[in-house]
DNA sequence: GCCATAGTCAACCGTTCGGTTGAAGAAGCG
DNA sequence: CGCTTCTTCAACCGAACGGTTGACTATGGC
């Protein structure tokens, strides 16, 4: 896959499975077939399970003898934190402001839903701020 | 799509189109077309990620006249918060516990990463707590 | 060297995804 | 009513996804 760093952790994270998985990491290192146990599923499939969690930055591997433990790169978490975080404080601030302007706003001129929507600037991801 | 809730709002964040809208929408409600306009994909592609975005519960959308205002649902953020920071915490707990071990540990002792992995007792995303 | 264990690579298969084009709904305007 | 505007529905297409089976690599123990 060639998409972008969050694009890739979202995905990561958008089967369940692989939340479970990284669920699991959280209390403690695993093997790859420690890991897959649990699940119906082949060790392969978990193990691409695993590359795509790899490729997200979420876990890293290392070696040790013939294992693989997998270890969870708490981190990269961080990276959706702060996207989620800052549109839904600017969202909440919007509603907030929304509010103190139909507060003060004469009942008779309150409108419906003002629909204040234009040609945005297009706060693009890229260059956040 | 009939997947779980958090499966439906990470993979509606996974595209990045679909965050490029959420982060307009952030700003101000928008309708379709407007939405369309920056990218040069066809309207018929924005009412699609629109549709993915609000099965997600993250947008919701009205009726004013022919067009559709688009809104953004802050408090679905949430659920992915709630999620994220679980684990985040939970991971680095574990560090800081482990950083404690190693400090306390007599240094002709202390072992290479100590894999305490274990067929752990599974903490399954239904019951979360 | 030989064999068992742990994990990955490769090819394939059905389903989903993001996109297209074309037609159809829904609501205002002359 | 007929026409334009905004939006969605339907069918299709190629690429990616999650899974399988089978073969391969890597390491350790005898």
């Amino acid at each position: 896959m060639v998409a972008d760093p969050l694009s890739r952790v979202f995905s990561a994270l958008a089967d369940p499975t692989r939340r479970d998985i990284v669920a699991r990491l959280a209390v403690g290192d695993a093997t790859v077939n420690e890991l897959a146990a649990p699940y119906d599923v082949t060790v392969q499939a978990v193990s691409k399970h695993l590359k795509v969690l790899e490729d997200a930055g979420l876990v890293s591997r290392s070696r040790e003898a013939q294992r693989r433990p997998v270890h969870l790169e708490a981190n990269v978490f961080d990276l959706m934190t702060r996207w989620i975080e800052r549109y839904r404080q600017q969202a909440e601030e919007r509603y907030r402001r929304l509010d103190d302007v139909l507060r003060a706003m004469p009942d008779d001129v309150a409108p419906h839903p003002p629909t204040d929507a234009a040609p945005t600037p297009i706060p693009q991801e890229g260059t956040p701020s």
